[in-house]
DNA sequence: GCCAACGTTGGC
DNA sequence: GCCAACGTTGGC
């Protein structure tokens, strides 16, 4: 099993929304390097919830990967703001896949404090710069965040 | 709101 | 294939 991290600005797709659908198509990813990411994530695979762009940035919670995964029906709609004409179904560009509401932390883990870490000094997340919207997650990162979040079960 | 960092586009 | 211009992301 592998461990991910991925950004949602709180005001377009929160945890809370998250936690009210149950599940969510991760929809809209238009960078290379994230879909790769995408397209290499399995069932049971799990996610931390990152909030970008918010008062504090930070990680919120974890979810789930729970498809395979599929084509991003967003890319072939011209309504949506996804919409991308590269992308067929016969020959899709771009990938997603659904992910369930496991938990949210017992408080919001802000950037800054992430930053300290000694353990996280190389995590995507923390370094200058970074925009990519999808990224892996070592098991290390991965324990050393559930523990300062105060997690259910690491 | 500012701006640094980065990805993409398009002229050549 | 290079690289300047442009658009977007996201911390602050």
């Amino acid at each position: 099993m592998a461990y991910w991290l991925l950004k949602s600005e709180p005001e377009t797709f929160s945890l809370d929304d998250l936690e009210r659908l149950g599940k969510t198509p991760w929809d809209g990813v238009r960078n290379y390097q994230a879909r790769n990411y995408l397209r290499a994530m399995k069932p049971g695979d799990q996610a931390l919830f990152y909030y970008s762009n918010a008062e504090p940035s930070g990680v919120a919670g974890r979810c789930r990967v729970c498809s395979k995964p599929y084509p991003d029906p967003t890319a072939f709609d011209p309504e949506s703001k996804y919409y991308d004409p590269k992308s067929s179904p016969e020959n899709p560009t771009w990938f997603l896949v659904d992910v369930e509401f496991v938990e949210r932390f017992p408080r919001l883990i802000p950037l800054a404090e992430l930053k300290e870490q000694k353990a996280l000094k190389d995590m995507v997340v923390t370094r200058k710069g970074n925009r990519l919207s999808v990224s892996p997650v070592t098991l290390k990162e991965w324990r050393a965040i559930l523990k300062l979040a105060g997690a259910e079960r690491v």
